[in-house]
DNA sequence: GCAATAATTGAGAATCAATCTCAATTATTT
DNA sequence: AAATAATTGAGATTGATTCTCAATTATTGC
């Protein structure tokens, strides 16, 4: 997971360095978005927080991802998914039932960076996305369709 | 490029087997598509044409999307940008001048499948981009830095 | 080819997420 | 604590995309 005292100083040295304030608006929406499990959408912050306006939860989950702590990725319904930046990942996507798996391979990363350097284009990051079918919908569908 | 000939064919095809009309609307969208350049936008499609409806062109290009003929990426702005899809191929995306490379490495490729095979997870497709600086832009800051 | 039937189109209305406005409020600086 | 600067909230606005439905066009079966 993140340590969350630790995100807390990220965010706080962040609003410092760029001139913002500290309010408490921008830390409850932190907090509210470090306790979310996993993959979440704006639409959980609004709900979940009856607090903070709609407006500056927009504007606070775009200084929290300007601080590097979330970002988001797109389903393949095209939603924007956020999570808490943790160490770098990709990602599987079922298109059943819509499961997000997370994977983080070495390989993968330095033939990226090997590709890159080949071609004199400098890297800063990249996002991966491979979509398919989950084990656990791989197994209901071959339930379904074997003959009695 | 694409043979349009066949293009054509694989659309109206992919329109009978569907029970959806031939209409010259719809072929008027596919060719004006397939006379574009690399990527483009909706905006673009929009503009060069003046008979067609907006309504009907956002309808068509999904249409010929669900017929696999095109597809879409998404720019670090995060605009939907279109291509006529031809062999798979990944991106690169420039931070500074917003050009795509398109590449492809077999390797990366087999890599990607090995990763799903190891976990179970059966891959459909998958999109890859990675967000960096090009070599001609890296070039311009370079010169911008020089001391003189 | 022609009538009957089914699908598509276009113009503008509607939707909806995201952004903007600006006066009131709150944080920061001195 | 006062002065200054930044932020917030309520609601308006925007803008891309989708929807509506009557008019038009394509398809199907003689
Ligand atoms: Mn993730
Ligand atoms: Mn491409
Ligand atoms: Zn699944
Ligand atoms: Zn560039």
């Amino acid at each position: 997971m993140v340590d969350h005292q630790y995100a807390f100083k990220q965010f706080t040295d962040y609003l410092r360095s760029e001139g913002k304030s500290i309010t408490p608006e921008r830390l409850d929406i932190l907090d509210l978005v470090l306790h979310e499990k996993g993959h979440f959408r704006i639409e959980d912050v609004i709900r979940k927080n009856d607090r903070v306006s709609r407006a500056t939860i927009y504007r606070t989950l775009k200084t929290i991802e300007d601080a590097g702590l979330i970002k988001y990725i797109r389903t393949i319904h095209d939603e924007k998914i956020f999570e808490v930046v943790k160490e770098h990942h990709d990602h599987m996507i079922c298109e059943v039932c819509g499961k997000i798996i997370e994977f983080h391979d070495p390989d993968l990363e330095s033939l990226q960076n090997d590709i890159c350097a080949s071609r004199g284009f400098s890297p800063t990051r990249h996002t991966m996305k491979i979509f398919g079918i989950c084990p656990a919908c791989q197994k209901h569908r071959s339930q379904k369709n074997t003959p009695e």
